[in-house]
DNA sequence: TTATTAATGTTATATTATAACGTATCATTT
DNA sequence: AAATGATACGTTATAATATAACATTAATAA
């Protein structure tokens, strides 16, 4: 099981989390022959100042701040496809929201777990879970090709706080 | 493991799909005490008349047509939040569309295989993975409240189609 | 340089979803 | 039956998310 939950629920170097981001990116770039715009490397940027998913407009928003420039939605979905293609960040469909990739490289299952209460995301790549849900595919004789799979509930942080308020009740 | 699959993709008297989820819904609306209005038996009705997941302006086009008067996004809007809460149908986010749940009563995972081929999604309760799931998250220290999985590929039928022009290569 | 491709700018519009407020319908009590 | 209160629906406007189409600019290749 690979997962960055603990460095998203947890304080952290979070410097280290965008850099290593950012190198992994641009040496994908390289392997595959294209391009680290601005643009492309400003919105990866953004959705990792945070571990938290980001919808298109806020990245806009965002995006035509630190560029000091009107940033048309356009743009924002060209860049947010190509990281998509590339796989550097994930679209979470329930949320309407783009979040980076901690593992781009590797096989993993889009498994995440995203906080009800500070929108948190982290991402979980569980071998286990990928079988069974491959084995279930097979049983039904369904050709599986992508997935993706959200959990919502109370990050480690937020649920100790649910709990002392509970306890206070 | 609870699933509709074989109903989905094979032929079958659809008939009783439909009246059994009319039925089921009339036992719970009489259950919970609230109203089975002329609009959202419609709306649930067409929901179930193919196994594929319609979006909320398509069901307003059918729902027009059917009723024979001009019908407003709103009212939609408000037969599917009703439906959604008893239960008895699911929004697939990654589709911006709903659809029937076969075993609303029944406690269940939302695990749909949805065939990006014809559009047919199947609802699957597998409880070995449900458990994983919990377990993942207990390990992580995620209070796990809901969830909702994709699963995308080709069903039985449209994998076996797509062999067969595999062949003819 | 020139041609070619790739990326971005710009304008307009499609698609999905909700807010706000008025009206009608249903159920309960008098 | 009439009055009341609650629920559902009608109507208009608008928010939020996403894409189409075409012009312009920037990077690469010939
Ligand atoms: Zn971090
Ligand atoms: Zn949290
Ligand atoms: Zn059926
Ligand atoms: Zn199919």
């Amino acid at each position: 099981m690979l997962t960055n939950s603990r460095l998203v629920h947890q304080p952290h170097d979070h410097g280290r989390c965008i850099s290593a981001a950012l190198t992994r990116a641009n040496d994908l770039c390289s392997e595959q022959k294209v391009r680290m715009t601005t643009t492309r490397e400003s919105v990866l940027r953004l959705l990792w100042q945070s571990h938290q998913p980001l919808g298109a407009y806020q990245l806009q928003g965002q995006l035509s701040e630190l560029l000091n420039k009107p940033i048309a939605p356009p743009t924002v979905y060209r860049a947010i496809d190509f990281l998509l293609q590339l796989g550097l960040i994930h679209r979470i469909p329930s949320l309407n929201a783009y979040i980076g990739c901690p593992f781009p490289n590797s096989e993993h299952s889009n498994l995440f777990m995203i906080c009800s209460q500070c929108g948190s995301a982290a991402e979980v790549a569980h071998n286990t879970i990928n079988s069974m849900l491959q084995s279930a595919s097979d049983k039904a004789n369904f050709t599986l090709q992508s997935q993706c799979l959200e959990l919502f509930g109370l990050c480690p942080q937020c649920s100790e706080h649910r709990e002392d308020t509970d306890n206070e009740q």
